[in-house]
DNA sequence: TTATAGTACCTTGCATTACAAGGTATCATG
DNA sequence: CATGATACCTTGTAATGCAAGGTACTATAA
C-alpha cells in the first residue's frame, strides 16, 4: 500500500466550484449592474463562494475579452465603485455557457441515476 | 479600450468540465469495474470528455487517497489491464460529492431562473 | 492635523492541475 | 522479427484559484 493521504472533503466544494466560476459571475452580472463586493455577497447568498483575489483577475479578463463593460460610480461613503455590466457579446457567451451547463448537468444526471446499471 | 482578444467558446466546455472531473470519473467507476480506456469511452458516450494524460494522474491520485482500488487483469489480446473499483471510503466521498453537486446545480438553477429579477 | 477604521480597488507568488506530447511494454500478425 | 494495436505511465507547459499584501479614498475621533 502506498503512502495514504487524506482526501479533503472541503476540497470537493472548491473543485466543483472552479469549473463554473466565470459562468456564475456572468450570471450575477446579468441580473443587474454590480461592483465586486456585491458579486461576492450575492454569490455567497446562493451558497457559492468567491474571494477577492479570484474575482478581480476574472473581471479584468472578461473585460479584456470584451464580455464586460464597467463604469465608475461614486459612493456616498468610501471610494468609487466599478460597476460591471454585460456587453452584447457577453450576453451571447452567457447564453452559450448556459446551454453547455445544462448539457453537462443532464449528462451527469444520467450517470447518477444509472448508478447501478450497466 | 484595451487590447481585445477573442474569448474561446471551445474553452467554455473545458472550463466547466474541470470542476466535475473527479466526480464524473468516480461515477463511472461506481457503475462497475473498468480500466482507463473504458472510462474515457464511457464518458465520451455521455458527452463528457477526458483524455489519457488527464485520467492517469487522477486515477493514481484517487488511489493514493484511498478512494480507489485496482487489480490487474490479463487481456485476451494485448497487455494486461488495470481494473479500478471504489473502496468504501471512495463510495462515501462519492456520496458527498453527489450532494455537493446537487446543491450547486440547485443554486445555479436559481440564478438562471432569476435572470431578470432582483 | 493626525490616527484609526471601513470600504474598495488591485497585484504578487505559490500550488494545483488539465493536457499535449512522448515513452515503455505486451500481444498478435504477416 | 518488423509492424500495428492496445495499454500503461511521465514530463513539461500553461492556466488559474487563492492567500497575502498593497494602495487609495472617506469618515470619525482625538
Amino acid at each position: 500500500m502506498s503512502k495514504k493521504n487524506k482526501y479533503s472533503l472541503e476540497n470537493v466544494e472548491a473543485q466543483m466550484r472552479k469549473g463554473s466560476l466565470e459562468f456564475t459571475i456572468l450570471l450575477i452580472i446579468s441580473r443587474g449592474e454590480v461592483y465586486a463586493s456585491e458579486i461576492i455577497k450575492q454569490l455567497k447568498s446562493h451558497d457559492l463562494i468567491v474571494v477577492e483575489g479570484t474575482l478581480y483577475p476574472i473581471l479584468s479578463r472578461l473585460n479584456r475579452f470584451g464580455l464586460l463593460d464597467y463604469s465608475w460610480v461614486e459612493s456616498e461613503s468610501g471610494p468609487p465603485r466599478k460597476y460591471y455590466s454585460l456587453t452584447s457579446e457577453g450576453r451571447e457567451v452567457l447564453e452559450h455557457m448556459t446551454r453547455v451547463w445544462e448539457g453537462m448537468v443532464s449528462s451527469i444526471r444520467l450517470l447518477i441515476k444509472n448508478d447501478n446499471a450497466g
